[in-house]
Parts: C-alpha cells; structure tokens; sequence
RNA sequence: GGGCAAGUGGUGGAAUGGCAUACACGACAGACUUAAAAUCUGUUGGCAGCAAUGUCGUGAGGGUUCAACUCCCUCCUUGCCCACCA
C-alpha cells in the first residue's frame, strides 16, 4: 500500500511535461482549433489566490480540451511594463529591468508548481524590445491614419512626485503614493482616438452572444450613447447664441433659465460689461480651484451672468446663468434648465428662488396646477401641457416631434453624444514603451521610420522619484537626429501606458517570435479568435474595451478578418478570507505556496474549483482543502482493493458520472462536477470497483488534478501522458433508468413514491398512482378534479 | 441618482417550473486502537411525537400555475460598476 506522495509525484510530472514538450502547441489544419486565455499577470513575483482560482479554471478548460481531441492553444505571459518596478527602482537602487526579470522568474517558478498546462515556449513579456518594437510600430501606423494625435489637456498632476497619474491612480482626491492632493494641469499629450471606432465599439458588443451580461452593459455604459437635440438660445442684445444639449426636448417650454459650465469660452464675452462681472469672475475662480481637486462634492453653487437669452420654442426672455453643476466635458458644456423635470435642475431653482412651471403631467386632468406645490422634480412620463402646439401629446410622441419639428425650422438639430472620450496614453514615466516620435525645431513632429524601430528604452536611468520624466534626464536617449531633416531634434521621452501593452497581446502569442510584423498573419488566421478568454471582473471595460479597439483598427489596416477578439468570456469572483477580500493592507493573505507545500498543487486546484461556481465569490476555508486533500487520498486507496469485475450498479454509475462530468466541465460547472465524482468514489466504497472503473474515474479526474491523474494512470500499468488519453464517452445505454421512481403529489404535496418501469403509459402510471393505498387515504374517495401526469417524474392529484 | 448581481441548513453550496437542502465542511455516535491521530460506517433544517407520521420552511409581502428557490409585481438587505452625463 502506498502513501499519496504528492510532492514527489508533482516534481516527477512537471519534469516529464516540460521535457516531452506535452503541451506544445502547433497550428494544424486538419485538427479543430481551440486558443485558451487567461489574462496574463503583472510579474509582482508571487502569485496570489486570485491568479491561481483564474489560472486553474483556465488550465482544467484547456486539459479537457485536449483530451477531447482540440488542437489547444494555452499560453502565458507577462504584462511587465509598469509602476512597481520604477518604484522599486527608486526605493531599492534596483534597475528596472532587472528587478522584473527576476519578478517573472519567480512568478513563473510558482506557475509550474501549479502545474498548469502552458505552451511555455510561447512565453511573452511586454517589456522585451521585441514586444514593444511592434506595440511602437502600430502606433506608428495610429499616427498615419490620424488615430494617434497629440494635443493639450487637463491631466491629474500629483504636485510632491512631478509626475501625471492616471485616474485609476487617484486615491479619494489624493495621489496614491504619497496623498498629496491632486491638481488639475494642463499638459501636452498624446492621444489615440477611440472615439472614431465608438459606432462600432456600441454596435459590435451585440456580437457577443457569450459574454456576460453584465460586461457588456458596463461597456454599453461607458461608451455612453445618448440621443437627444441641440438647442440654440440666442443672446439677447447680441450675436452671440448659445448651443444647449439636451436628452428631454419633451421638456423644453418648461425651460425657465439656461446655465453655462464655469469653464465654459463663452462665459467671459457674455459677462463682460454687466452690473455682474465682478461677481461671477470671483465665481469662475472659486470653482476653478475646487475643480482642481479632482474628486471635489457636488454642490448647487452658481451666478447670475447678468445677461438673456430667448427660449427659441415660446420666445420667452430668461436669464443665463453659471453653476458648477454643469459640466463642460459632456454635451455643450451649457444646459437648459427644466426644474420642475430635472431633479438637479429643481434643487437650483430652489435654492436661488427661479420660476417652475410644469409642462407634462401624469394626466391632463391632474390636479396639481402650480409648481410651488412640487417637492421634488417629476421625471416620469406623462402627457403634454403649457407646451403649444403639442399639448396633449404624450411626451415620448412630443419628444420626436418636437426634435423634427425644431430640425425644419431650425431651432435646434437632433444630435447623439457619447460618454467616451479619447484615451490618453502618455506617461512621464522611465519603465514603458517609449514613444516612436522625435521633435525638430525645423520639421516639428517627426515618426521614427519603421526601419528604425524599436526605440529602445536605455538601460539605465536616474531613479529618484522627484522632478518629472527619468528618460528626460538621459541625455543619450533625448538627442537625436531629425529622421527628415538629420539635423539635432528631441526624442519624446513620455512612454505609453501599459494598457497599450496588453491590447494586443493575444495577437503576439499566435506567433511570438515573428519579427517582420507584430504577427503572423496566416497563424492568426489559424488560432484567432481567441475561443475563451477569463479573467477578472475589474477588466470588464479598459482592458476589454481597448483589445477591442485595438483589433478594429487592425482589422481596418487590413492585418486580421474578424471585429472581436475574444469569443466566449469569463469572469471569475474574487478569493475571499472571512467575507473580505485578501489584500495585503488587510492582512488576510493566503500564500499559495504555503498550501502547495502542505497539500500538493491538485489538492489547491480541486479545493478552488470545488468551494464555488467560478463567477461567484469564493470563501477561502482552510477546512475545505483539508476535505479536498481526504478525497482525493480516499480516491488513492482505491488501488488497493481493486476487484476482477465490479458490480453492474457501479458500471450504471460510472456512466451517468461521465455524462454529467461531461456536460458539467463544458459548461464551466466545476463545483458539480466534482460533486458527481464524489458521489461515484461514494459508490465505489460501498460495491468495488475493478481496473476499468478506476481508470476511467482517473481520466475524468486529469483535467483537475492532473500529477495526481498521470501518477495513478502509469501505477495501473498504461504508457504515455493521461492527459493525452481520450476523453470517456458513456454508453447511452447504461445511463438510461429502466426503473424510476414517480413522486404522487396530492394537491401538489408529496404523499407517496413509486417505482415504475421507465416506459410505462401515463393511463396505466395514473391508475397505479389512485391505487396507491397511502393516496387512497388522502383522497377519500371523492372524485379528483384533475390528474397531471408528467412521464418518468410524477403525478399529481387535484381534489 | 442610474445599471448589474446576489439573498437557500451551524458553514461553502446543489436544484432554473415537478421529491428543497445533492456534494462537502462542521457536529454527534459507532467500529478499529492501550490511547490518540488517520481510516471506515451511520445520524444531522425547525417544531410536535416513543414511533409511523404530521406540519412549517429558500430575505419580506402579493400574483400567475395542478405545481414556484425557480416566472411576474412591490419592497428590504448586501456586494460590484458608473455617476452633477443634461
């Protein structure tokens, strides 16, 4: 009798898969193709519970996969430009490169520990000059086509670290290294132009059929469409007119006054001369410097400008106003106010005492007349009044009609605007992709040539944490040729923000060592689309919004032939300890290594899988691995009492095992599938099994706890990798009941159980159900109303 | 404020119109053992009952149905995402 010797047995199978090259992928014509995903890591040099729940759903999909005889694509690499490393750099006195070099080394070490089934001959990093060579040259071809432009614009500026910060990188107002609180500064910077793909960005998430539901209302959300009409307000007294979006035009004569963002260009022309100026200049500064905090509160703070303007539906002369609540990156950065429709608009209007009036009701005949007797703004649907010629029209009707109405005479346009706004990629940081660019005093802005790429980054540079970009202060790197003119110009010394990197990735992996492109084109062809991606439900719009992005524009350069990179998506919960997430600051950190030294990699994997369904939450519960760990020793001492032949029962039960492990597996049903094979291995301990039982229990167990499958797969005596072994198939047969059991319900409740033959009639099932002596009692001889019968589940009586 | 998801035993969870609580953890009991651990075998939703059995029970309330954890409506709670977006 042997022990389960797990550590042994998972260094052995490690080296044998690394050795055979078991999981190297080719692309072969004849074989159905299957690309398997996993988000790749930022190399931080450990693994987390995170990765190991999205890494270990990825692997048993692409092991079941292979078994059942798909040409799997299964790769792994690291997203290994960023933040971290410039900070260790400066912390440390480490180099960049290094420190990551060796990050991903030991994160990779803890990858195989796992066991997981990558093609390790594909492995990629982003911060390897021939990645980032290819993620410089599709800019370039950004920059032809006018997708790449530079301009001016306000950016978070953390004022102590001289450094921009993206959004994600304030922290409730604060910078997140040293919560300094976050300026508004108005900075040079390059841009790729998402929105030109925004149509087809909305459009195309209907192509996504096997995403979830909620990834894409996140995205339909933040790209934002919303229809609505343009309305010009003229200025009274002047030439100057007053653009104004709206989504409620329905709402328009009910518009008692018009207000302008503080920022707005036409504040200073309209105040300028008015008994108000000095007021609202004083306003305009004020909120300017709330504004620059980046988080600051809503509040209802705002000025009269002191001048006019003509409600071009009913001619009425209102006042225009500044406030804070509106904002001049959306619409026209001017608004019409309708308080008594716009709740916002309401709690203004009340505040500085503006005049109301209602113009949809819930019915014409609603009794409410004035609007001082509104306690709050009605938002709802409702029918036309006060409002001319469309009185009595429902408002969603008017709504049109108004539109088209104001379309031929020219009051206004119907228009569509959009939440998403181009995508800033420059950093004024040392560890990304540096931009291909070059400034000359003669010629301007100049593109390296593609002959020239990559621009490498230089490996070394002043690490010190203060005064702006590192790349700026070598002066190796800064100088350079015009590439037009060869006189001396500037390179750009902002790098690219690492959400370019990983845009494109999964591209990169269907040819990774590629040099005259950043892919092969007939090997994307082959592998491409990915055919399942996973990953965490944090990614759900940048990543995923941007890798769409990316493949439209290379779809549009003419490099790929499909609009969505990724099939099927799925995104896993997150790892808890006691009902919160680990985290470092919390203190609650589960060290997978810890685990695998005391229970082995298979025992982690099938604990993860088996605790929850994979998109749900998962409770760390040191007491379920320990369970895990006894199954699947209580699978392992099978061997030893193994028969000639094992009861047909058991054979009854295998198949209905492989049917539902089958079913369960594809369907991404881990917790049940595992649950099945433990009724089984119930079963076996209580009839016995024979050799072809317990093999076919060990296949069904490979995808999941493949060292322990390959083991026990060798130990009874077969050659070559389980892992390689066909997927079983069950005999249909074996899996069909001949006996069932009918559950008799009396009005609905459950009184008796029968077991019928599978293929009995219903006449002949309800006649058997009445005569059942227990339902006899419960009927008492009156008549049923009413017999349901449902074939093979049961009969129900209504009395 | 808007959108989405979830709410089931002591615990993780199963059942997507047809036997509520599969499987596992924990707990309790038995076997083995000098003993413990490990292992194996049972029992395990509440209430009433010696028992057979009855009855209640899937966040709350209503509805549809012969039948509802499941579908519909209203509400509550929790989590996530977005948010002065006009």
């Amino acid at each position: 009798m042997s022990m389960y010797s797990f550590k042994e047995i998972e260094t052995k199978w490690q080296e044998y898969w690394r050795a055979e090259e078991v999981f190297k992928a080719d692309s072969s014509p004849d074989k159905p193709k299957y690309y398997l995903l996993e988000m790749f890591p930022y190399p931080s040099g450990k693994i987390h519970m995170g990765h190991v729940r999205n890494y270990t759903i990825g692997d048993v999909a692409a092991r079941f996969k292979i078994m059942q005889g798909y040409n799997v694509l299964h790769p792994m690499g690291f997203d290994a430009f960023g933040q971290p490393a410039e900070n260790a750099a400066i912390k440390n006195r480490t180099k960049p490169d290094i420190w990551t070099a060796k990050c991903i080394e030991e994160m990779k070490q803890e990858l195989k520990k796992m066991g997981f089934s990558y093609d390790w001959g594909r492995e990629l990093a982003t911060c390897d000059s021939s990645y980032y060579h290819w993620n410089q040259w599709i800019f370039l071809k950004m920059l032809e086509r006018g997708i790449a432009y530079k301009k001016s614009s306000l950016v978070n500026w953390c004022p102590a670290c001289q450094t921009t910060l993206a959004n994600e990188e304030v922290v409730e107002g604060g910078c997140w290294r040293c919560h300094t609180t976050v300026e508004q500064k108005e900075l040079e910077q390059w841009y790729l132009k998402i929105t030109e793909y925004k149509e087809r960005l909305l459009e195309d998430l209907g192509q996504l059929k096997n995403w979830p539901e909620r990834v894409i209302a996140m995205q339909k959300n933040w790209i934002g469409k919303s229809q609505g009409v343009e309305i010009y307000f003229k200025v009274k007294d002047s030439l100057v007119t007053i653009p104004v979006f709206t989504t409620r035009v329905d709402t328009i004569f009910g518009a008692t006054y018009v207000v302008l963002a503080p920022e707005h260009p036409l504040v200073k022309e309209l105040i300028s001369g008015t008994s108000q100026q000095q007021e609202a200049l004083a306003f305009i500064e004020k909120t300017a410097r709330a504004r620059k905090s980046a988080q600051a509160e809503p509040t209802k703070e705002g000025v009269f400008t002191g001048r006019y303007c003509i409600n071009p539906v009913n001619k009425e002369t209102i006042p225009i106003w500044i406030a804070d609540y509106v904002l001049m990156e959306y619409g026209t950065g001017a608004i019409m106010a309708v308080p008594t429709h716009d709740q916002r608009d309401f709690l203004f209007a009340s505040e500085h005492g503006m005049p109301m009036r209602i113009v949809i009701r819930v019915s014409e005949c609603q009794s409410v007349r004035v609007s001082e007797e509104l306690a709050e703004a009605y938002e709802g649907d409702g029918v036309q009044v006060n409002s001319g010629q469309f009185n009595g029209l429902p408002n969603q009707e008017a709504k049109i009609k108004i539109g088209e109405w104001m379309e031929k005479t020219g009051i206004g346009k119907i228009q569509t605007h959009w939440r998403l706004r181009d995508w800033l990629i420059s950093r004024q940081r040392y560890w990304g992709t540096p931009i291909p660019v070059v400034y000359c005093p003669d010629c301007g802005v100049v593109p390296v040539s593609c002959q020239d790429l990559p621009v490498r980054l230089p490996a070394d540079a002043p690490f010190t944490g203060e005064g702006g970009s590192p790349l700026g202060k070598v002066k190796e790197f800064v100088e350079t040729q015009c590439p037009k003119c060869q006189g001396p110009a500037r390179r750009e010394t902002d790098t690219m923000a690492t959400f370019v990197d990983s845009s494109w990735y999964f591209l990169r992996f269907c040819s990774p060592r590629y040099t005259d492109g950043p892919f092969a084109k007939d090997e994307v062809k082959y592998w491409m689309p990915v055919d399942q991606y996973i990953g965490g439900i944090e990614h759900a719009i940048l990543h995923l919004l941007y890798s769409r992005f990316y493949t439209k524009f290379l779809k549009d350069l003419g490099l790929l032939n499909f609009d969505e990179p990724f099939n099927k998506l799925l995104t896993q919960g997150m790892v808890l300890k006691d009902g919160e997430v680990m985290s470092k600051s919390k203190g609650n950190i589960v060290d997978p290594d810890a685990i695998i030294q005391k229970y082995g990699a298979d025992t982690l994997r099938l604990f993860i899988l088996f605790a929850a369904p994979p998109e749900t939450e998962l409770e760390w519960d040191e007491r379920g691995i320990e369970g895990a760990f006894k199954f699947l020793n209580r699978v392992w001492r099978i061997r030893d009492n193994l028969q000639d032949k094992a009861d047909p029962a058991v054979y009854k039960k295998l198949h209905k095992t492989i049917k539902k492990v089958t079913e369960d597996l594809e369907a991404f049903k881990f917790n049940t599938a595992i649950a099945s094979m433990m009724e089984l291995v119930n079963v076996i301990y209580q009839s016995g099994a024979d050799k072809q039982v317990y093999e076919t229990l060990i296949l069904l167990l490979c995808p999941i706890a493949g060292h322990f499958a390959e083991e026990l797969w060798q130990a009874l005596g077969n050659s070559g990798s389980a892992c390689k072994a066909r997927w079983p198939i069950f005999d249909p047969d074996l899996v069909a009941d001949e006996v069932v059991t009918i559950v008799i319900q009396v009005n609905g409740k459950v009184r008796a159980k029968l077991e019928v033959s599978a293929d009995i009639n219903d006449a002949d099932l309800k006649a058997l159900a009445l005569a059942d002596e227990k339902v006899a009692s419960w009927v008492k001889g009156s008549p049923p109303k009413s017999v349901i019968v449902v074939p093979r589940k049961l009969v129900n009586i209504v009395i």
